[in-house]
DNA sequence: CTGTATCCTATTTGATACTG
DNA sequence: CAGTATCAAATAGGATACAG
């Protein structure tokens, strides 16, 4: 998840497909790897960093952060930190991610349908 | 949109998450960059290669073949070649990938009022 | 007209070690 | 506990030329 180089070809047809089309946004600020296991984790309620660590297979701490971090910027989750020692941090969704979820339901009963299709 | 390596961690990582979660399934199938800009311009009729390309802004020939391609395995869309000299190949989109209608557009709903957020 | 082939760059992800 | 830093691997995307 480097910083993406504001110069390049690629990043304007990035840019310009999501400024012109609102699923296609929307279908990048899911698209992240990680992103929607994120959401599903987070669905029932707040967890901590490593909470969400050790639900998530396989994934690093360093994948972790950075999709937290994408999630943050683009206001899919909420980052609270108390001030103690050890550190405690917990991630939770926001309004309008929990928004999201419906759709995501939808979404999911149709990749099951479209999925027997496809033998 | 080159071959994946069926050794990587990579690979298996998303294969795993895919094939636990069906709405990461769902997502990884309209992911692509160009993915979704192809089935908007579909949405409405069959069209030609040529036509397709005139209608993306800045795809390339390249990459309009590979995500067609992409598509037609994933069984989103439909593509007839007429035995003609010049040539003429038309894709339309499957009936599943029709279904998926629906979803998309309350996916641009969303968009729309999350991107006020962003400010 | 509808693609392929080749080469190259950009971006994402992973492994591992380390820090406050 | 909750991350960062660094380096390497893998994948995606783009430019251009050319073929059936």
């Amino acid at each position: 998840m480097s910083k993406i180089k504001e110069t390049s070809t690629h990043y304007e047809n990035k840019k310009n497909l999501g400024s012109e089309c609102t699923e296609i946004y929307a279908a990048n600020l899911i698209g992240g790897q990680w992103t929607l296991a994120i959401c599903c984790h987070l669905a029932n309620g707040k967890l901590r960093f490593g909470e969400l660590r050790k639900r998530i297979p396989n994934i690093t701490e360093r994948m972790l952060t950075l999709q937290l971090r994408k999630m943050e910027q683009n206001k899919l989750v909420k980052r609270t930190v108390y001030a103690q020692v050890p550190p405690r941090v917990e991630y939770e969704l926001t309004e309008s991610a929990l928004q999201l979820n419906p759709i995501l339901k939808q979404l999911e009963e149709w990749g099951k349908k479209h999925r027997k299709t496809m033998d």
